[in-house]
DNA sequence: AGCTATTGATAAAG
DNA sequence: TCTTTATCAATAGCT
């Protein structure tokens, strides 16, 4: 199309192929419009001249970005940089970590049992025998200190309640000896006391002091 | 260029419009291939048909990849942000699915326990003990189907057996009736028998059916 | 998928 | 670069 047919190759003048290249640009930009229009369908050119110029077009109805992913999920070719390599590795690793786990804790939890071999299921046995020997454990620890912590209240209490009864009895001394001077009851005692060392009198052990 | 004008605008007759996207198509990629050439440009266009089949074409001496690397730094237009975001949110995501799984996990093997509230360790427990009564009921599973083989085994066994102890005697009568005619042993009766049918010396059913 | 009349693109020149 | 114009290339409508 022309004054004469030309060969494909590399155009060698300088000056001629810079003015093929603005024409034969224009042109595949138009074609891509076209069949873009014509055919409802979504184009994206990207060219660069020789000498680095940037030229482009796009579908209207859309944009380079969305048809780029479209091509990536399409073609499986990655056009990504590294980054989005190694970002795509890990979610792949990350997510086949996450499938493991999510098998072993079902299998813990006695789900999807069907497929597995007797000594697979023994060992799944024995992982929550563990568990649970280890539990046992935990379980017993929580209970001790709460035994303990109980046995040191006891103690207190005896303690706090010996010593409130050692001061009433001083108390009494001392209202004999002031000829009852002054009022001064249980619940005065108690409130001045610090909030660590009072006895709650709902407590049974105080009862069984009394 | 054909036979006639035609307007640009969508072809509402979808086989034209098909034929047409074919044609035109084959065209663009042509155009793209000897801009290439002629001008040393490079070139990338991703083409989309209406029914979504992809086409594309790049410079030979290049990728899209890189022509889309070039068209970032060119342009300033970014590509990839958005997916980068995607990506990066979707790592995040799993990854805490992840941490969460691993967390439940250990505490399934009695691992990590020290933090727990005894209400959460219950909670633990009874998951326990619900995966240990699954699991038992599938390990008995399995095992009453070994069982069952078994005796099916052994049943079949003994019935080989009686009927083998039954050809035994039927074989002797005819001897007898024949004088000793010719010999025939054990040994070449059962090597005439199918080998399914044939029964195992070793086995001990045999031992008691004697 | 081929064919061909026609329009469209463009090489070379101005 | 832009326009012109002679030619070649692409393709619309058929088969």
């Amino acid at each position: 199309m022309g004054r004469g047919k030309i060969e494909i190759k590399r155009i060698e003048n300088s000056t001629n192929r810079q003015v093929t290249f603005s024409k034969r640009r224009a042109g595949i930009l138009k074609k891509a419009r076209e069949i873009g229009v014509l055919c409802d369908a979504e184009v994206g050119v990207v060219i660069f001249s020789s000498a680095g110029k940037l030229s482009d077009y796009c579908t209207p109805k859309t944009t380079l970005s969305r048809i780029l992913e479209k091509y990536q999920t399409n073609s499986g070719k990655i056009l990504w940089d590294e980054k989005h390599k190694s970002l795509s590795a890990e979610i792949d690793r990350v997510k086949k970590e996450n499938d493991n786990m999510q098998i072993e804790l079902r299998h813990m939890k006695g789900e999807d049992l069907n497929s597995l071999q007797p000594k697979e299921l023994i060992a799944i046995e024995e992982a929550l025998n563990n568990g649970q020997a280890n539990l046992r454990d935990k379980m017993m620890d929580h209970w001790r200190m709460h035994k303990r912590n109980e046995k040191m209240l006891e103690d207190e209490h005896k303690m706090l309640a010996f010593r409130v009864h050692q001061q009433e009895v001083e108390l009494s001394g001392g209202i004999r000896e002031l000829e009852l001077g002054y009022h001064h009851d249980d619940r005065d005692f108690a409130a001045s006391m610090p909030f660590t060392f009072r006895v709650q009198p709902s407590h049974p052990n105080l009862q069984q002091e009394k």
